[in-house]
DNA sequence: GCCGAGAGTTACCGGCTGGTAACCTTCGGG
DNA sequence: CCCGAAGGTTACCAGCCGGTAACTCTCGGC
């Protein structure tokens, strides 16, 4: 089956990320990933340059499909309280459709490598910022409230990587509502 | 620097898991471990059979020293709450004392394989069955009690997790006394 | 209907890894 | 003093993986 350049591309991606997820970055080959996809290795290497910038591709790109996804859903929300809960929500329904993109970029494995954990670090960050925004608190320095922010962003992938590692029976609605009340009620205890 | 046999056998155990701990299990060749220990590979192959059979005793052994020191500390409390307390305490202190060896054994490389996630299962599980032994509430059926149990040890168990991840600042008693109160609290809120 | 560009394949390479065989070295006891 | 057992090493193998060169196949435009 013979696929235009762009199609066949955004379908490796795509395959790469299954089988990242699936096996982690070094149990996965090059081989892998293009059988996976029907085709053979060098097709993989027309469109990639080498491993490493496939999977730093992959992170990049599922980064910037979280923060979007993130950003929209905050936008479409009345004050601060509602733009935690939309955004929280919002990532939560991320993690859940898209299961194996959050494995590939906060798994373990991404951060046993230098350049792959700062690139998982600059997502963080970005988000954290995002809520350290929303947080405006009397006395409140900046560098406490990207703190604050830090440990929304921690509390929600925490809570989704034990989600998703112990196939927790819990629907993402219902755990959306509860970190979000956590998060709302534990800032509010920092007044 | 020549070495008795059991001797060697346990530094080549304790330089396995530093090893194991800082590459993970693929990243980690039998050549690094050896090498780690002042020795050449065939010496580890004198000790253990494989790579996976080193692993998995190194799984074990762990899991052993863990439950061993919380069984401990649970023998020394008076009453339940009690009994919650010193046994997350002491689940902490092992953890911080031991970073090495809880990243090897609830690693996300460890699940990534059957036979190891298993022996990780095991270790969870019999820590799941002490804690739930501690809950005696009225009209909770024993797989409920277990559930909880369960619980309480992934909460534990993610909070290191999400705590050496990413280097927080807390020292372990206050981190063992907060997690300790959540847990007891929420459990009350069970009745 | 041909022809060139792009999609895809076969076949290979060097290097590393798990694992092994054969050899060397130290040292305590008779 | 020697000798055998136990600790340790050198040197190797097969297999796999990342990566590449050189070839073949298909199809749209003239």
């Amino acid at each position: 089956m013979r696929l235009p350049a762009a199609e066949r591309r955004e379908q490796l991606l795509v395959n790469a990320v299954e089988v990242f997820a699936r096996d982690g970055y070094h149990d996965s080959s090059m081989n892998d990933i293009a059988e996976a996809a029907g085709v053979t290795k060098p097709v993989l290497y027309q469109h990639f340059e080498s491993k490493r910038e496939l999977f730093l591709e992959l992170l990049r790109e599922i980064g910037e499909q979280l923060r979007d996804t993130i950003a929209k859903a905050i936008a479409e929300a009345n004050g601060p309280r509602q733009q935690i809960e939309f955004g929280l929500r919002a990532y939560f329904r991320f993690v859940a459709e898209n299961r194996d993109s959050f494995r590939v970029l906060f798994g373990e494995g991404t951060r046993r490598d230098a350049e792959f954990a700062h690139e998982a670090a600059r997502v963080e960050a970005s988000l954290a910022e995002v809520v350290a925004e929303l947080i405006q608190i009397e006395h409140l320095t900046a560098p406490h409230q990207l703190l604050l922010g830090n440990g929304i962003v921690g509390l929600a992938e925490g809570a989704c990587r034990y989600w998703l590692a112990n196939d927790v029976d819990v629907d993402v609605e219902t755990l959306a509502a509860d970190v979000s009340q956590l998060a709302w009620a534990g800032l509010r205890g920092i007044r």
